[in-house]
DNA sequence: CTAGGGTTAG
């Protein structure tokens, strides 16, 4: 009920209700009944329907009382209404209710749920007498606020005035303790108050050592308890799946169903999450077997703990099985779906469930349009993303971190760097996330340097790098050869003890194999406490890209003899090695193998990788018939390569047909063009290159410049075609003028096949 | 007094 779209009429819309009421305004029958129905309303958690029979009662002039306000406050205070508060707070100074303690108790949870801890004081001291409950109330404000010293100076206060804290006040106290010293000064009040033997307020104990991190003192607690209820064994199994530890949460799981205790829809809600971190496909289906059985499957937040496992397990169509026959689907689940189906690489499935949930009236939360803004990201669509974006500032919709973190994600990815870096310096707050996600912006769009300050200026903002802001350097370094700013890295990762963490140690492999040194690369690779099939992916593609397709394929098969299942991409890094390194039969008999012995269907990367062997081992007509076999669509990338095999095979003929193929395509890529020019030139046919030239002009396209860079003694050095300006420029024609001397050379000579080869 | 959802990365 709570989760559906309401208008928030109570924040806007009400009239000023009158100030002083009638002077017949005393308790009548009619007060009586409707306070009875604003009470039942209050308890079942209805406070929208608790204002909407206030304003039935004003409007058959029923004179609200004490009991009334009370409740109105109460309402107040779960619907977050500031405004609304303010006004019946008015109206009870008006009315002469101010020194009830009913209503200051309501007051003083009002004003510290709005974060107004000084009025909640005011009102406390403002009172005549105080029995327990405002003292209970006035620790929760403050000790709820993060003040503690204070909660802790009211709690001795009031027991110096001679009132004895209950299990509700201690209980009020622990609410916002973070430290277990401070929780551990509370034990001898709790033995003093004769408390030491109520389960609530030790579960609450329990709880709160383990958000402390200490799981051995809630063990304690818990086996020194006589009597332990559902909620001790739900504490306590919460506290290890906190912590992720599996194998404790089964032990309990099976003591407390020795004890007589039966597991319920909170046991299993808790302990899901932990069965997804461990990737145990099989204990997770045979605990949905366990609360099917125990009838507890039909718990929107079972269901939802279930969904979140099995989309962590990639197991999408299980997730989606549970969610299509859910009875009642909340925010937190459609949330789930839609992130799930977001790291699952359904971005386009996401954006169209997430559609379904605004139709169905559901209202989205931050969390929700996160992951949808996300979605937006991954489908690299800037359309979208600020449609989205701007959709959620006309509705006021309030943010929060992450989602803004979302947000600078997803304008880096559309290219939109700098509308990104205004997101980031817009928010009020940040954290490590956003630090990496605007660091993370930057290196992906190959602003090193600009990476590197940002990283440097978060290390002053005093926040903490982690694992992913080395990776997101590492990446960026990765990707231009920065070999020096890369090991700086390295080493910036051993001084701060960043490891052991296999996501660092394979970024560190593909930098070293990317900046060329391959023997470290290698060095790394072996050092790693433990490897998974992206690490053996990355160290295949770097034998594979430097030369060495046979050790390539020696490393696939050592991944194989380890126990790895091959994945689509590991089988795209030993087809790059084979059909870069001349290893034809190989790379077609693991290509079968792919498809026969793992059951991998190839994606049209892989396809595109045999055309680019079949093409390299000259046979271009073999490569021609496989993409008319396995592209249904015309793919004007995999068409180039061949027409630039048939360029150098001269295979005039079936150039022919391919050029006019690609021509027909109208390629928006204009390094087709230029290549189907170089093509008709290699023939001699030059209406065939002016065409080209013009199809191109035609279309608006224009051919960006080539350039290069080599990183020497740390500094980027980049290379363009007449770049005239270059300190350096006549040295570097000279040199270059020398190699293609030799080179031509080396062309003549009786050998130049074999010359070839090591080119290409 | 106990339970489910988000953002960055190889």
């Amino acid at each position: 009920m709570n989760n559906k779209v309401r208008p928030h009429i109570f924040r806007t819309l009400m009239p000023p209700p009158p100030l002083q009421l009638p002077p017949s305004a005393t308790a009548t029958a009619a007060t009586k009944s409707f306070n009875s129905k604003l009470n039942r309303l209050s308890s079942v958690g209805e406070p929208h329907q608790v204002l909407w029979t206030y304003i039935s009662m004003l409007k058959s002039c029923v004179a609200p009382d004490s009991f009334t306000y009370s409740s109105l406050l109460k309402a107040c205070t779960a619907l977050n209404l500031q405004s609304q508060g303010l006004c019946f707070h008015q109206h009870v100074i008006v009315n002469g209710f101010s020194s009830d303690p009913y209503i200051a108790t309501s007051l003083i949870t009002l004003y510290s749920k709005l974060g107004h801890i000084s009025s909640a004081r005011k009102v406390f001291d403002a009172m005549p007498v105080r029995d327990i409950v405002p003292w209970t109330a006035i620790v929760g404000s403050y000790s709820r606020a993060g003040d503690i010293d204070s909660a802790f100076f009211m709690y001795k206060k009031m027991q110096y005035e001679g009132i004895k804290p209950s299990a509700v006040t201690v209980l009020n106290m622990l609410s916002g303790i973070s430290e277990s010293d401070q929780l551990k000064c509370l034990h001898p009040s709790v033995v003093k108050c004769g408390l030491e033997f109520n389960v609530a307020l030790i579960n609450g104990m329990l709880n709160v050592y383990g958000k402390c991190g200490r799981v051995e003192d809630a063990r304690n607690l818990f086996e020194l308890m006589n009597d332990k209820d559902l909620v001790s064994w739900n504490s306590l199994i919460s506290v290890y799946a906190l912590v992720g530890n599996m194998s404790e949460i089964l032990e309990l799981l099976d003591r407390m169903r020795i004890s007589g205790m039966e597991p319920d829809q909170q046991t299993f809600t808790s302990l899901i999450p932990t069965i997804a971190k461990e990737d145990n496909i099989r204990l997770g289906k045979a605990v949905h077997g366990q609360i099917l059985s125990a009838g507890l499957g039909s718990s929107a937040h079972v269901e939802t703990a279930l969904m979140g496992m099995y989309l962590k397990q990639s197991n999408v169509n299980d997730a989606h099985r549970i969610f299509d026959t859910a009875k009642e689907k909340d925010v937190v689940m459609w949330t789930t779906m839609i992130s799930g189906l977001v790291q699952n690489e359904r971005a386009d499935k996401a954006l169209e469930v997430f559609r379904l949930m605004l139709i169905s009236g559901v209202m989205p939360s931050s969390a929700t349009l996160a992951s949808a803004i996300a979605a937006c990201a991954q489908l690299v669509s800037y359309k979208l993303g600020t449609s989205l974006h701007g959709y959620i500032m006309r509705q006021n919709i309030a943010v929060d971190v992450p989602f803004q973190n979302a947000l600078v994600t997803m304008y880096a990815k559309c290219g939109y760097l700098d509308q990104s870096f205004v997101v980031f310096q817009m928010m009020q707050e940040r954290d490590v996330v956003s630090w990496n996600a605007i660091v993370a912006a930057n290196a992906q769009n190959g602003k090193l340097r600009e990476a590197f300050c940002l990283f440097n200026e978060m290390r002053t903002a005093l926040i903490k790098p982690d694992s992913v802001s080395v990776v997101c350097l590492l990446q960026a370094c990765a990707s231009i050869g920065a070999y020096q700013q890369g090991k700086w890295i390295h080493t910036f990762v051993i001084r701060s003890c960043l490891g052991p963490c296999i996501r660092i140690d394979t970024a560190l492999v593909d930098m070293y194999c990317k900046c060329g040194n391959l023997a470290i690369a290698r060095k790394c690779f072996d050092n790693m406490p433990q490897h998974d099939i992206v690490s053996w992916s990355t160290i295949i593609a770097g034998y594979g890209s430097h030369g060495q397709g046979e050790t390539a394929l020696e490393m696939y098969s050592r991944c194989l003899r380890d126990g790895f299942k091959p994945n689509p991409t590991i089988f795209l890094s030993i087809l790059y090695a084979c059909s870069h390194n001349g290893l034809i039969d190989q790379g077609i008999r693991l290509f079968e193998s792919m498809i026969n012995d793992f059951r991998i269907e190839p994606e049209f990367e892989h396809n595109g990788c045999i055309v680019d062997l079949l093409c390299r081992a000259g046979r271009v007509e073999d490569a021609y018939d496989f993409y008319k076999k396995m592209f249904p669509e015309p793919m004007a990338d995999v068409l180039g390569i061949i027409l630039d095999a048939c360029r150098t095979k001269r295979k005039t003929e079936l150039a022919d047909t391919v050029a006019k193929e690609i021509s027909l395509l109208k390629p928006v890529d204009p390094g087709k063009y230029v290549q189907l020019a170089h093509n008709y030139a290699s023939m001699a046919d030059w209406d065939g290159v002016g065409e080209a030239w013009g199809q191109m002009k035609s279309l608006g396209l224009k051919k960006v410049p080539g350039w290069s860079f080599i990183e020497l003694h740390g500094t980027i050095m980049t290379f363009f075609r007449g770049h005239v300006c270059h300190p350096q420029y006549d040295d570097v024609v000279l040199v270059t003028n020398n190699l293609s001397k030799e080179i031509r050379e080396l062309l003549l000579s009786p050998n130049h096949e074999d010359f070839m080869v090591e080119v290409t």
